[in-house]
RNA sequence: GGCGGAGUAGCUCAGUUGGUUAGAGCAGCGGAAUCAUAAUCCGCGUGUCGGGAGUUCAAAUCUCUCCUCCGCUACCA
């Protein structure tokens, strides 16, 4: 059966790793394994994009070779991804072996294709910037050291897929999302499609991969970077491997790189004929203050600082329930704190103590008799469809559909106040006792996905260690753990 | 300029193909309770659904127009 397969951009190593980067994963992990909560086996990819220009250049400042630059920023992102919890099937390196392997193999069949042809390129090229500059960048004079140059490049024929992709994007309202996106491609498909120059002389740049017909040159970084979505589940290399995995189920990517992902990437699957990504998802920025977040304006905020202050879960559900996917969204350490008390802390994180004092104290910790499967909370869970809101990508109305379960449970608390009941009716009590238990194990089972650290720490306490859904998954007569405030309320 | 999107309660957002008194969370106010992390529960919104006009038995939802904000127009999560 095909896995559900999952990634995220590869990230360019000429920066350390931010929030953005993070948020990306962490929806990306948060997504896979909601997908494994109902029984989907998943492939999630996330990586490194190495090559080109600017890493180049990041090395030469730091006085490096561009492999050991690469070496030394690895590292950064993985102990962020291992911080984070981040349950990647795969973590790919474009200068690694395997991947630069694939990409020449890409090359050559689409050389034979007949899809890349050598031209002349005329432009304007910048010495400071070494970079060629459009002409709006030269009509805005801010350029100097600027000569027209003439090139000989490789060119791949993009323009002939124009129709194809079109007719595509618009027949297929799953392909660009959200739908706001897909018109912003097809508004900028009106124009005519040029080709795409995909090689680079080593005269001008060293650091790519080698066409593999003419040594002369090297692989533009892009066409390079986006051919890891295929490296990884080794497209030409293993028939079996690839077709469990391709095509991509969702590509997730932020809004600031929709053409390539959704223009020059279609078009090389096109040249190959190989299926088309399911779904592209353009998902928001993070802003402070209407801002976007970026090293020259300062405000970045580090992710790891957050974590060491409030712990990665907490991290982990504030950006996924704050943000609606596809939007952007504000940070601020005030709805950071207001959401974590009310949800985390008082919703929920009281509840685990409240259900487990009460199991403790009058049931001297023993998870009481039930037989009642058919109460107001079990009839409340058929509320929740994970399946829907995760094939619509609504990740924020998915955890507010379960947080909604956990408030009814502390309703249900109020209604049948098992503190009082036990006075009267002993068994009655562990009945609302054990349905208050039982719920907030599924609940908390939904939310795993978010925090998958504190989760099993509720379940801990619950005395669970049951991974199913269906009702009925806490069993009678088991001893409960130990209780510690999950969710201490931050004070101010 | 061209193309596109948005404007719904103090804040962040839901509102399916037009149809009963326009919703949720948070914040605010009042009350109940005291098992629990001073947590919880209940009640409370005269919101011009950006303004105006139109279509219709009926519009936040369709049409037109005006206003404001934003995005894309080949650097970048």
């Amino acid at each position: 059966m095909k896995n559900y397969y999952i990634t995220t951009p590869i990230y360019y190593v000429n920066d350390k790793p931010h929030i953005g980067h993070a948020y990306t994963t962490i929806l990306a992990d948060t997504l896979s394994r909601f997908r494994q909560l109902i029984n989907q086996k998943t492939f999630f990819l996330t990586g490194l994009d190495e090559h080109g220009l600017k890493v180049q250049q990041a090395a030469e400042k730091n006085g490096a070779n561009p492999q050991d630059h690469c070496d030394t920023m690895a590292p950064a992102f993985l102990e962020l991804w291992k911080r984070l919890n981040i349950q990647y099937s795969d973590f790919i390196r474009t200068t690694e072996e395997r991947h630069v392997k694939i990409v020449q193999n890409i090359l050559t069949e689409v050389y034979n294709n007949g899809d890349i042809y050598k031209d002349k390129y005329e432009g304007w090229y910048s010495i400071a910037e070494e970079r060629f500059i459009t002409k709006k960048e030269l009509d805005s004079g801010l350029f100097r050291d600027v000569k027209k140059i003439e090139e000989e490049n490789y060119f791949f024929k993009m323009s002939k897929y124009q129709d194809q992709l079109i007719k595509k994007i618009e027949d297929d309202k799953e392909f660009i999302q959200p739908s706001t996106r897909k018109n912003e491609v097809l508004g900028f498909l009106k124009q005519d499609l040029s080709d795409l120059c995909i090689s680079r002389p080593k005269t001008r740049l060293e650091w790519g991969i080698e066409i593999p017909f003419d040594k002369d040159y090297v692989t533009y970084v892009w066409f390079d970077a986006l051919i890891n979505y295929i490296s990884s589940p080794k497209y030409s290399e293993d028939k079996n491997n690839f077709e469990e995995n391709w095509p991509a189920d969702v590509h997730l990517i932020g809004k600031d790189i929709l053409t390539t992902h959704s223009v020059y990437w279609p078009t090389m699957l096109m040249s190959l004929d190989l299926p088309l990504p399911k779904t592209i998802f353009a998902h928001g920025w993070w802003l402070t203050d209407e801002e976007k977040m970026s090293k020259s304006l300062g405000n970045i905020i580090s992710p790891l600082m957050l974590i060491d202050e409030f712990g990665v879960d907490s991290v982990r559900y504030y950006l996924m329930s704050e943000m609606v996917l596809g939007l952007d969204a504000t940070f601020s350490m005030d709805s950071f704190i207001k959401r974590y008390n009310s949800d985390l802390a008082n919703d929920l994180g009281n509840l685990v103590s409240r259900v487990s004092t009460l199991i403790d104290k009058n049931f001297d910790g023993i998870i009481p008799q039930c037989n009642d499967d058919k109460n107001d909370l079990s009839n409340q869970l058929s509320n929740i469809d994970i399946e829907e809101k995760l094939n619509t990508f609504k990740m924020d109305g998915l955890i507010q559909s379960i947080m909604d379960f956990v408030r009814s449970i502390n309703v249900y608390m109020e209604k049948n106040q098992p503190w009082k009941l036990v006075k009267e009716d002993k068994d009655l009590a562990g009945i609302v006792l054990y349905n208050a238990a039982e719920s907030l194990r599924i609940a908390t089972l939904m939310l795993s996905p978010v925090m998958p650290q504190k989760s099993q720490e509720i379940l801990d306490t619950l005395g669970s260690n049951d991974s199913s859904l269906e009702w009925g998954g806490l069993k009678s007569g088991e001893k409960i753990g130990s209780i510690n405030p999950i969710f201490p309320r931050i004070v101010k």
